[in-house]
DNA sequence: GCCGTTTTCGGCCCGACTGTTTTCAGTCG
């Protein structure tokens, strides 16, 4: 395979580009079907080509015979003829343009075939010229707007971004909408809700007897750097930084079909409502309606009662079968902050001594954590050893009996360990992702003390390969965000494996909180209960074989 | 282009907001 992999982004990308296209080019349905493909690609727990090897591409959702086709030719040959020919139809610029805010498809496409206007340079000169005075539909506002639409386009930020980075964005504009302005409920709905690895914008939803104090409180916050748009409803703002936040006002009675509307995801919602449409009912954002008679709005489980369904967690809402599965019966209960007794893998800040571990038993307390497992020792790829103080190591195993026991733990690369390198004792490993995981490297490093593999590193071995050492030395596998993170999808993988997943809490690093309830949402997309996540469990958790350890 | 415990054809979620509008089209989420 030459230059860049086949990967499923990839695959993604070109079904996206021709969405684009057939959008420009005046298509009403394909686009929206092409899409809906890509993103059961991208969410996909394995590669393309290895679907495409069992025969199953139209087993994926969204995917039938046409576009299996051009996936297929996709896989063989790096690129879709039919891409090709509409590239050759609708110039690149066109396609540009549609990504102008407030500019869509039909625009588009009438800037291109009556001004010949085919891109936002062209649009520019267009504008400048004047050449856009007069005609139907762009009167001087219309023209304002699109001029500011090109002077910002370089430097928009409609770029989807980590979670980790949103949550204290989030949590602070939610602290302030419930201290400072006449809310009842306030809650944050959205792929931020659903524990999406990146968010694109925010959508809060807030209960209120007075609206428009909400908005006036909101708009002068001191994070908000621009208000786009202001209505009755809802208003949409622009933070310092570029984060766009679409606020929303309800009434009680449609809390909970407003929260469910705008939790999403948009899959899930079109599956809901076809269901409700089946039913004789009628789902939108104020309730579930039986002709004009609402049977259901204020809370989100009788929004899902009402159409026979148990109530779904919100990170499972992504149209891959949790529609049935509420149907036929509750859903399995997901790992939740109060089910985690322990840490597998913490580390100390450089150069901590012994106040610094009493701080982390007295964080660990406050979980409440019953145990922790804290680096000692690290053994760099090139076989150099950094170990904590002595003293350090004595107070850890000094907790032992206590009510937060410390454990000593090394970390290392895959391979076998150094031996006689003055490691401390530890009692079990904790394993970087971060070299190739070849059969010789596997096989010198069984060792039934690996209990975590963390840390996917930058060039490392890719989720599945990963996934399978887990489940070979039989160690839990670390979700969670930050660099080389394990996301949902890998986690779920990994679960379907049989492989158990160990969940951060972030004692240690800088916003605990942060870490352990980001973590906990990937845990949660991808299925996982407290029996199938390691440091649920109270006492040391078994290990290959449901040995355990000496204690 | 996809999809089907009413369907292999005829559907495809639905409402808010804006601008240029005297009744609606386009965009967005």
């Amino acid at each position: 395979m030459g230059g860049t992999a086949r990967s499923n982004a990839e695959a993604a990308e070109q079904l996206r580009r021709i969405a684009d296209l057939l959008d420009v080019l005046g298509e009403r349905f394909k686009p929206e079907a092409y899409r809906r493909a890509a993103r059961s690609i991208e969410s996909l727990p394995e590669e393309l080509a290895r679907v495409a090897g069992r025969g199953e591409l139209e087993s994926i959702p969204g995917v039938g015979t046409a576009i299996a086709e051009k996936l297929r030719e996709y896989l063989a040959a790096g690129s879709i003829p039919y891409l090709a020919r509409l590239e050759t139809e609708v110039p690149a610029g066109v396609v540009e343009l549609v990504r102008l805010p407030g500019l869509g498809p039909k625009t588009a496409r009438r800037f291109w075939t009556e001004l010949g206007v085919d891109g936002p340079a062209e649009l520019e000169a267009a504008i400048t010229a004047g050449r856009l005075n007069g005609v139907k539909g762009f009167g001087d506002r219309k023209v304002e707007l699109l001029r500011t639409a090109l002077a910002t386009r370089a430097t928009a930020g409609g770029a989807r971004r980590p979670i980790e980075t949103v949550v204290p964005i989030a949590r602070g504009l939610v602290a302030a909408l419930r201290s400072g302005a006449p809310t009842e409920q306030v809650e944050i709905a959205g792929s931020y809700r659903r524990g999406r690895e990146t968010v694109g914008d925010l959508d809060l939803l807030v209960t209120s007897a007075q609206p428009e104090q909400v908005f006036d409180v909101f708009s002068a916050l001191p994070q908000i750097a621009e208000v786009k748009m202001r209505g009755g409803t809802k208003e949409t703002v622009l933070l310092q930084g570029g984060l766009q936040v679409d606020l929303r006002v309800v009434e009680p009675a449609a809390f909970g079909a407003a929260l469910q509307y705008f939790t999403g995801s948009k899959d899930h919602n079109v599956r809901l409502r076809s269901l409700a449409r089946d039913g004789g009912l009628k789902v939108n954002e104020y309730g579930v309606f039986r002709g004009e008679e609402r049977v259901a709005g204020a809370t989100e489980e009788e929004v899902y009662r009402s159409l026979g369904l148990h109530w779904i967690p919100p990170e499972l809402r992504e149209d891959r079968g949790e529609i049935d599965a509420a149907r036929a019966g509750p859903l399995p209960t997901l790992v939740a902050a109060t089910d985690l007794k322990g840490d597998l893998h913490a580390h100390l800040p450089a150069g901590a001594g012994a106040r610094e571990v009493e701080r982390l038993v007295a964080a660990a307390r406050a979980g409440p954590l019953t145990y922790v497992g804290v680096v000692v020792a690290e053994v760099a790829p090139d076989g150099t050893t950094t170990a904590v103080d002595p003293a350090v190591v004595r107070a850890i195993e000094g907790t032992r009996g206590e009510p937060v026991e410390l454990w000593p733990v090394v970390e290392s690369g895959p391979g076998p360990l150094p031996t006689g390198e003055g490691l401390p004792t530890a009692r079990y490993r904790v394993v970087r992702a971060d070299g190739p995981v070849s059969e010789n490297a596997r096989g010198p490093t069984r060792d039934p003390r690996i209990r975590v593999v963390a840390h996917r590193a930058d060039g490392g071995p890719d989720g599945a390969a990963w996934t399978d050492f887990a489940r070979s030395v039989g160690a839990a596998v670390e979700v969670g965000p930050g660099r080389g993170r394990v996301d949902s999808t890998v986690a779920r993988a990994a679960r379907e494996a049989g492989v158990s997943l160990a969940v951060p809490t972030g004692l240690g690093a800088g916003d605990d909180e942060v870490v352990r309830d980001v973590s906990l949402g990937f845990a949660r997309r991808a299925g996982a209960t407290p029996a199938e996540v390691a440091n649920t469990r109270v006492a040391d958790p078994p290990t290959r074989g449901g040995r355990r350890t000496p204690r």
